[in-house]
DNA sequence: AAAATTTATGTAATCGATTACGTATCGTTG
DNA sequence: CAACGATACGTAATCGATTACATAAATTTT
């Protein structure tokens, strides 16, 4: 392997001069600069990572920390972020805590030995609770899950509203008896439950909510066991993709049919929620916009430390489908949008 | 930040001994270990990995490239190679090439620059055709992806096999005129259309097979282009989960009803694939399973360089559900398994 | 034309660990 | 008891870059 040391020798110039030419600094004529790349081709040199992290104390990486990977949301996060990331020559370490707050210390922990320049972070709940920037030694931003009153830059969505919104519709579509099925591990979820009982307080309606871990088969087991329990609900709404689907999964075990005997609806607007029989009614989330707001934020930040505590909130839209309203809007189902 | 140093003064004893500590050498007394494992804790020494690395010339780190992160599939696989991973106390570097060989090339250049210990690759095609493990200094595992003269080790599943016993189902149900669209841009792609063809050229039909780029927009366009070009054809297989996606969702757009104007197939067995009315036949692969045994075979020969060649080839699991069968099994369109 | 500034370049210190090598101590063995 | 090997530990070299500082040459200012 070709050292800078060779490449100055190579090149006839001293190995200052050959790290100038490299950080693209000013101060080195052009002929040297020929010189030195001619020399760097030459040889097909590539600097030594590790040696230049050591001495210049910076690492070009960004870290992301994804609560679920398996969830498209978070996926489709981790691809703006990389896009911008790379667009601005900066690598990302993309980690996936599994909504395990042991995971997600243990990554943070990595984080830190990595000396990432900044993290991203969808946080536990736990975490959340007595999250306090200056624990950590890089700028972080919080993504889809933020308290009120958390001391952080943060990206998400306007989850109260659109909870709300979602509940409404069901509400003007004649429910009266409404399950929320949440995520009480992540904070959006929780958000997501407050706009779904403030929407059926506002109603004078009951709230009847179960919170769970958010993925297919607690959905699936909790959604059969309300189910067994009596009469089917006028309508059922999941707090994100994953809860959707073990919802979908048990309703359909249970041979009931949507809309007749029972509603159903949810966050996220997944592919498949379009090809459903009925098509799935589902607030859709800007994920990749939520992804790029994100690094952007990150990259300001790191660039001013000192900047003002600042937060995006981003709109969820509501896409109204057939498994939300009694008469068919045309034979087919048609779908909005 | 405490150095080694500071640690060493702190306990009493010279760096190297630290470093023994550290690295859980031999030839270090309890009494020794005891002090400086008391400055460390002391002090909240933490390594630097830059100097270590550097010193070292090991980093501890994988590289995983997938072809695309939105494919479950690959999410499946990672969860798996991260799990295996960290268990021997290494790191992943996660990237998505996203089927685009330039990507690709950029992160394989990436992970000679990390100087990882190994590198798990679901390449493209292109690559694939000159692949010669000789060209990296670390080494490779190729998975989901490769060619029988293709010289490195592999783990993938058996396509022909599979991809044959999905259309010789088919052809049992009566099907004559079916049509294959696949991912071109993939070994695993092409050899899932060599099944297909074998199947059908057995069964003296004429094989109608389309190319494309694996996603959900270029599979709607593609089966939307097919149904507007008159009489449906008795069905449609995708080779992977992207393209069924996109398939039913033009099958759908264009008002047919499955299975009665056209049966529909596919590989892997995403959640909602089972949601379906009718539920849709599939290819179910062993995902976790294979990210397992890929990165078993990565540390083995991380281990032993020059141990011989080596290929592990699964077998898929044909779920029969009704998107392909004409009479449906009970009145709900049964579940398979 | 002398002084001041800018530009180009080189030398050597430095980042923080690992590790080759040297030395002292201790127990074992012939 | 001399010789030897094993064990414990320390000193200093080393990994390969960046960068502070020094210096010489070129250019501008006064």
């Amino acid at each position: 392997m070709a050292r800078i040391l060779d490449v100055a020798r190579e090149a006839g110039v001293s190995v200052a001069s050959v790290s100038r030419v490299l950080q693209g600094q000013s101060g080195v004529s052009e002929e040297t600069k020929k010189r030195v790349q001619a020399a760097i081709d030459a040889l097909g040199y590539r600097p030594d990572l590790a040696a230049r992290r050591l001495r210049s104390r910076r690492t070009d990486t960004l870290g992301l920390i994804v609560s679920d990977i398996r969830n498209p949301f978070f996926t489709e996060i981790s691809r703006a972020v990389e896009d911008v990331a790379y667009a601005n020559g900066l690598r990302v370490m993309l980690c996936n805590a599994d909504e395990d707050p042991a995971k997600e210390a243990f990554y943070l922990e990595l984080m830190r030995d990595e000396k990432v320049s900044g993290v991203i972070l969808s946080s536990t709940l736990q975490l959340l609770g007595r999250f306090n920037p200056a624990d950590y030694p890089f700028p972080i931003v919080l993504v889809d899950r933020c308290e009120r009153d958390t001391d952080a830059d943060a990206v998400l969505l306007d989850n109260m509203d659109a909870a709300q919104r979602l509940t409404r519709h069901l509400i003007e579509q004649g429910c009266r008896r409404i399950v929320f099925l949440y995520g009480a591990v992540s904070s959006s979820g929780r958000q997501r439950h407050d706009g779904y009982v403030a929407a059926m307080k506002a109603a004078q309606l009951a709230p009847e909510a179960e919170p769970l871990q958010p993925n297919v088969e607690r959905a699936r087991v909790a959604t059969a066991a309300l189910l067994l329990s009596g009469k089917p609900p006028d309508a059922i709404v999941a707090s994100n993709g994953l809860i959707l689907l073990g919802l979908i999964e048990s309703v359909r075990a249970a041979g009931l049919e949507i809309p007749r005997d029972v509603r159903v609806a949810g966050f996220d607007d997944l592919p498949w929620t379009r090809l459903m029989t009925p098509p799935v009614t589902v607030i859709a989330q800007p994920t990749y916009e939520i992804g790029r707001s994100a690094i952007e934020l990150l990259l300001q930040r790191i660039a001013k430390p000192e900047q003002v505590q600042r937060r995006v909130v981003l709109r969820g839209e509501l896409i109204v489908r057939g498994s939300t309203i009694s008469a068919p809007l045309s034979a087919q189902g048609t779908v909005f949008r």
